[in-house]
DNA sequence: AATTAGCCCTGATTGC
DNA sequence: TGCAATCAGGGCTAAT
């Protein structure tokens, strides 16, 4: 988590206030929030100082300003926020950047970087041609991309005997889905996640992306999911997706297609959720 | 080449 | 009450 939908809140929120507006001033807290820009703190709040944001943008869960030739790229980890504040608002807990920036009316507003765990973290680099940040040139297309194409996925995905969770996870073969959308996208497509890719047929793979786009389409449509005041817009205000997760977080809870109680598992060092009867375990063999 | 374990990190929760 | 263990887990790196 955050996953696509709560990364687009974020960007649409980003999009809405910052696009157009001019960087004034670049402050970063300690050295982990720009553990992967190589050059530094203060090369990076030179290099902004001064440039106009172009526009937001995202692939899967990565997130970039793009500020001409260069984007600001930004992954929230499991915990990172991208708030908007006042000049002169108190600073939040775990602040690890504040972008001053003045809007196209002449506004000056701040932007700032929160992360409690920080898994998160910032980086100024190149694009290339098409405008796409270095760091996320090796991130697949997400479902919500125009260029996604699910049967090349499909293709991909049913060739490789890996369990097919563990290759919807895998964000260089489709991104954005992250452990809680996976669950979902799997109860709704009746499969079980260690089902073999290779086992499965190219069109039970395209449903199932189908799946992945609709239930994070879903969840964008209500704001995301939020569990707790980690998963917050732009606005500090949490989504209400929680309330419509059939899968996620309901082990011993009735299935709501059968009602039989579901499971939880233990996969890839985290949890999965599933109903045992929708969602029987691939056979040995 | 593909897969997997380990690491990074804080705070809420659970257990003794 | 107090402290330690556990859990949440995305993505990168090193090891197999």
């Amino acid at each position: 988590m955050p996953e696509l939908p709560e990364v687009e809140v974020v960007r649409r929120g980003l999009a809405a206030h910052v696009t157009g507006a001019r960087i004034t001033d670049v402050e970063t807290h300690g050295a982990r929030v720009l553990r992967r820009h190589e050059p530094g703190a203060a090369d990076f709040a030179a290099r902004l100082r001064g440039r106009t944001i172009r526009e937001v943008a995202r692939r899967g869960k990565y997130l970039w300003l793009d500020v001409g030739d260069e984007a600001v790229v930004v992954h929230l980890g499991m915990s990172g926020q991208m708030l908007l504040a006042r000049p002169g608002d108190p600073d939040p807990r775990h602040l690890h950047a504040r972008f001053g920036v003045t809007t196209g009316e002449g506004d000056p507003i701040e932007v700032h970087f929160v992360d409690q765990r920080t898994f998160g973290g910032l980086a100024l680099t190149a694009v290339d041609q098409d405008g796409t940040p270095e760091p996320v040139a090796h991130i697949a297309r997400d479902p919500f991309d125009p260029l996604f194409d699910p049967l090349a996925v499909a293709r991909r995905i049913t060739k490789r005997p890996s369990a097919i969770k563990r290759q919807l996870l895998d964000q260089t073969i489709v991104s954005g889905i992250g452990n809680i959308y996976a669950d979902e996208a799997l109860w709704r497509a009746k499969l079980h996640g260690e089902r073999p890719g290779d086992r499965l047929t190219k069109p039970a793979v395209v449903r199932l992306l189908g799946h992945a786009h609709d239930v994070m389409s879903d969840a964008l449509g209500e704001g995301g999911t939020s569990f707790d005041s980690l998963y917050v817009n732009v606005n500090g205000e949490s989504g209400y997706f929680e309330r419509s997760l059939n899968a996620y977080g309901r082990g011993g809870q009735p299935c709501r297609r059968c009602d039989t109680p579901m499971r939880r598992e233990h996969f890839m060092n985290r949890s999965s959720f599933s109903c045992p009867r929708c969602q029987p375990r691939p056979r040995r063999g």
